[in-house]
DNA sequence: TTCTAGTTTATAATAATTCTAAACTACAAA
DNA sequence: TTTGTAGTTTAGAATTATTATAAACTAGAA
């Protein structure tokens, strides 16, 4: 609630309009404290618990893709079966709990990649982020 | 061919009943040169191509699954929308070419981690290999 | 040879995601 | 202010990898 003009703009300098499912989102995303890590269910959950405004499933998928897009979110590869998505938009790593299926951010600088091998000549590294699987 | 008494001992050993579909399977998976990366749609064009015996996709799952669960192959976590395999079960790191699909192997002392963090407590580290993603 | 638990198979079900196309809306321009 | 239109939302259908179901088959112990 407090700053919706920041999220507006935020929208509008990605290009996208600030629609009111946006703008609910973008809040409920960006206004946090903390990292939030999710899926396309957790979040549209969250989105639509509190009785008030109802977004659609189909636009929680849009909004989602176009924030990945767009580089406010971006997508973790950890699981096979369902994308998560984080709003540290910062190259960090992740613990994985199998069990609980909860991701932990890992400060980049408490891992350290002391070797890594050269591409393949024509190909470059996208990124060297690295998921920590945990179980009991 | 060659092997074909290991291969049933292999497969007994696991507990596993020596079907001629899963003969069939493990010959071509385990007779290799080279490790073999696959999901089960290659692999199930693999074994189905030359037209002698057929074999059910379905039972092209059930053998992947029960061989993944014995130990024999090993799952790669690298998209998001298919399952990867590996003949491959020695601990070591992939390049993953996001344009092709294509993983390729990096042997475990190609790559230094010198440091990690500590597991949270009471949860321990299930693996640590690290998928690079290319592109162009 | 017989019996049965294990296996294979076609097919249906599931579940995350993407697609479609109609209704709606932000907002630039008149 | 009104209008026109491209962008957006939405319900529902389609897609696709995977898993479940249940009937027919088979390895191998007895
Ligand atoms: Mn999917
Ligand atoms: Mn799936
Ligand atoms: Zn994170
Ligand atoms: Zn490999």
């Amino acid at each position: 609630m407090k700053q919706k003009k920041a999220i507006i703009n935020k929208l509008r300098t990605s290009g996208l309009r600030p629609t009111k499912q946006r703008i609910l989102i973008a809040q409920n995303l960006f206004e946090r404290e903390k990292t939030f890590h999710f899926t396309v269910e957790t979040l549209n959950k969250e989105i639509n618990k509190n009785g008030s405004e109802k977004v659609s499933l189909a636009t929680v998928y849009n909004t989602v893709e176009a924030f990945t897009k767009a580089g406010h979110i971006k997508e973790i590869l950890t699981s096979k079966s369902k994308s998560y998505f984080d709003t540290n938009i910062k190259s960090h790593h992740h613990f994985y709990d199998e069990d609980s299926k909860e991701l932990t951010d890992i400060n980049y600088n408490q891992v350290k990649l002391s070797k890594v091998p050269n591409p393949p000549k024509g190909k470059k590294i996208k990124n060297l982020e690295v998921v920590i699987r945990l179980q009991k």
